[in-house]
DNA sequence: ATTTGATATTGACCGTGGTCATTTTCTGAC
DNA sequence: GTCAGAAAATGACCACGGTCAATATCAAAT
């Protein structure tokens, strides 16, 4: 006979609140906004990559069991803040007219660049989660990376670009060079060339449109 | 006055040794052998996910210091085996004939995608290492990444593809669309199409002569 | 054979993420 | 009010990766 563990995460539970309202009770959205003030307290202090559980609850003022009642674990409370702030970018960009060249899409996604390089440990963190992700239940990463997709589809319909292949399937390929540039960029050997640079040669090639 | 901690990592003066040979004691190299062995043996039993240093100590018969006496962390001995395996794929692909359609080219790689996808842990060691690697010496996996960069650019001069790219660049594309397909792979949303399928897909688009 | 300085090995120890049986707090029924 | 059961919070505890001062071993010089 065995038994089998099966994790309630709070955050999904309250993320995906359905309309048989069950009791949450205000006690625990108290605890979790400490929770994520403590832990954008200590990331604005030691970065994201310094982060320690044991900072966060004593900065909260709870127990260590209770941060790990409301986060899975450490990675989730990442991929709920780290998501978080990509979804805000990607909200940004669905109100920017769509890009006619391949320059000005790049520089629309300058920023995301920015941040996702910040710190390798954030590209890490990003890596694990971002369709890559364990997805037991799917993450703020991974769907931020949903977003995107659907943006850039949207861009890519209407931009002069290449129409013998699918709008999603280009999108989908603008993402794998976006990843592929800031792995470069953490790359001892290629280091040299900015990003940016090197996002617009793969995506000239790629969205060319065929004569 | 602050003290620098500088990490010697022996495998990596081993690798450069340099032709001032300094003693390297056999006792070493015995050591390390040991260690891989036991290594390669708990992974055979618990898989990549279920390696731990203290179970390769008890199974080598040395101490806990041993191990990263000979080994910075324990990613740097997964990148070892793993890259040693990457590598060992590679030197095939190297003896076969320059394929000469996508369906071939993918073919080719199937090995590859198997063992990459093995395991999810195997596939963010490999992503961690990859290029992305932190890289303060360049390990094997990224050593074989270069590997492959060379064959996949060898081919592609001389294969039916576009022209209006340089080879390495095409070949770069290849590797960022087989960690995306490998990252789609692992993603509970996408599971469905098959990694050879989409990366086909990909390829098509991507290798597509210009008319 | 002995000394000496470099190299390799040891294992007690630490930091940190994560667990879980127990206790506290809440809520709704009476 | 109070009682019962559920939800939330607690903190001692564990597992595991990694450190480092101390020790043992080696090899070259004398």
């Amino acid at each position: 006979m065995t038994t089998v563990n099966i994790k309630f995460d709070r955050s999904q539970k309250l993320g995906y609140r359905c309309f048989m309202t069950k009791p949450v009770q205000q006690r625990t959205l108290k605890t979790r906004a400490k929770l994520l003030a403590a832990a954008r307290d200590v990331i604005a202090e030691h970065g994201f990559g310094g982060l320690r559980a044991d900072q966060v609850v004593k900065r909260a003022g709870v127990a260590k069991g209770t941060f790990f009642a409301h986060f899975a674990d450490k990675d989730a409370l990442l991929d709920e803040i780290i998501g978080g702030q990509m979804g805000d970018m990607f909200r940004d960009m669905q109100n920017r007219e769509v890009p006619k060249s391949v320059e000005a899409l790049v520089s629309e996604l300058v920023p995301l660049l920015r941040f996702m390089s910040c710190e390798r440990y954030v590209f890490d963190v990003i890596l694990r989660k971002s369709g890559a992700a364990a997805c037991d239940a799917i993450g703020p990463i991974a769907m931020s990376f949903g977003q995107q997709l659907e943006i850039l589809s949207h861009w890519i319909e209407r931009g002069p670009w290449r129409t013998d292949a699918d709008a999603e399937l280009l999108a989908e390929g603008i993402q794998a060079f976006l990843l592929q540039v800031l792995a470069l960029h953490f790359c001892a050997l290629h280091s040299g060339k900015p990003m940016e640079e090197r996002l617009v040669e793969y995506l000239l090639v790629w969205l060319k449109p065929v004569t």
